[in-house]
DNA sequence: TGATGTTATTCTCATTATGAGTTCTTCTCA
DNA sequence: TGAGAAGAACTCATAATGAGAATAACATCA
């Protein structure tokens, strides 16, 4: 950012309808449980390129002007609302990261900032502003690789690099459930142990120890509050009632609750 | 995306030339020790806006069309090596976050994806191709707050919202040394466990107890490896000559290396 | 109604990880 | 040569973890 640089000199004296552009978009990944599994919030597309193939919600950033300016969250705040348009304050929303490869949309140059959303459970999205199709799609469905790729044979296609941009989020979240009380935002208030259990084991995709969880989560400072009631009942299958909990106020889990069997990523 | 939305409307129709544009930037955060002191790579700007303050190394992202594209990584990889131009295979370099709060740069709206660099131990900055002014500066220097502010009476104001940025790359790099290697980054193999330490209570500002260090390191598979090797003669003030080690295969430390202390930022 | 199975919650116990301090030894510097 | 610094390896108390079992409250169904 110094006048000797020719970048930082062209900055200074740009025009931005001269040069090529770049156009920024938002994309969102909004993961929530449904039925016992970890669900994704996608629309489908009916116009070239990628008709057909589903894709996450995403939208131009309005850049001021002859639009209000917004920031990158207010833009996947936008976008979210448009699909989901309900408790949006009860929804965790953080930045995921840039995706800005030459030629991942065949039109232009294309910069997409990507935010990660966790949510409760919410209802079919309506397929409102946003979406000539929306829908919650099983993660494993879609046949994702740690690379970021679509196994052969997933029979939904996701258009542009996003199954690269869900990938990511899927393994922000599984990471951030360690160290974090994110877990809580994907259950409404009041909840059982055993329905944040559920959730580590959904996004984890391993079974974990009732006992051991049970003790952890309680010895956390923060992570949950007792509310001193319980549920009206016992579960559907039989077992006592299970006392009820909201979020504690630690923003972080000390000590953290760590995935079993991580000794195999190591390398 | 999907025809339904006016946003994806808009784009499969977009003319850039007919709308408000923004720029796209990329700003690099490197990170180094230098004297004992963790320092970042600064360059002074002389002309407004901020004309005399210091700012992170950024550039235009290179969209293709009159210029040849580049990605967002290979951007970074460009502007850091306008100002160190070595060694940067030796580099860690990993994106930090976009930042695009309309207002940031008062001259048009801007988003900025910034890039956190790892560096060994480098000379002074070239004030090369990339600035007038270019130096390494004591990160504690510049007075930054955990919110990305700079504390009044900060000696050299950043420029933009540099100071939060470089606050959010100061946080990632504490962070990261827990859970990863990255420490290994920041020294020339081959190295010593104090050599190690050293980066630890430099990044983290606290002192650490040498013993458990040194058993811990020595514990976590795959995060150094002995050479056989030791130093020639024994530090500067006495002890014993030490054993030389170098990077391992691990790309996550199993198990971490917590902080000190982290109790108190949990809430 | 009573048997059977399910599940929340608590406990035990062996193992591992951590924090604090000590010991032994090798080296530099005065 | 002596004093002090530092690498490396120990000890030991405490905390955290993984595996399993025990207890008791509840649902379902014969």
């Amino acid at each position: 950012m110094t006048p000797a640089d020719p970048d930082q000199d062209f900055l200074a004296r740009y025009d931005p309808r001269e040069y090529d552009p770049i156009a920024v978009t938002v994309d969102v990944v909004t993961l929530t449980i449904r039925d016992g599994g970890l669900h994704v919030l996608l629309v489908r597309r009916d116009e070239p390129p990628f008709s057909g193939q589903w894709a996450l919600p995403g939208g131009f950033v309005r850049a001021g002007g002859t639009q209000p300016a917004e920031t990158l969250r207010e833009a996947a705040i936008r976008i979210l609302a448009g699909e989901t348009s309900e408790r949006l304050g009860e929804i965790h929303l953080e930045q995921l990261g840039s995706y800005g490869d030459p030629g991942r949309d065949p039109r232009m140059r294309v910069i997409s900032v990507a935010y990660l959303a966790f949510a409760p459970e919410l209802p079919e999205p309506l397929a409102g502003p946003g979406a000539a199709a929306a829908a919650w799609v099983p993660a494993d469905v879609l046949g994702l690789t740690e690379a970021g790729a679509q196994r052969p044979g997933s029979t939904r296609k996701l258009a542009f690099d996003h199954a690269r941009i869900l990938a990511d989020g899927l393994e922000r979240a599984r990471s951030k459930l360690e160290y974090t009380p994110l877990a809580t935002s994907f259950v409404t208030e009041p909840f059982t142990i055993a329905e944040l259990r559920q959730v580590y084991e959904t996004v984890w995709a391993e079974p974990l120890h009732a006992g051991n969880f049970h003790r952890k989560v309680l010895s956390v400072p923060g992570f949950v509050e007792s509310t001193g009631e319980t549920t009206q009942s016992g579960g559907p299958r039989g077992g006592p009632r299970s006392r009820l909990y909201r979020r504690g106020d630690a923003r972080l889990l000390h000590p953290a609750l760590l995935r079993p069997g991580r000794e195999e990523a190591v390398r």
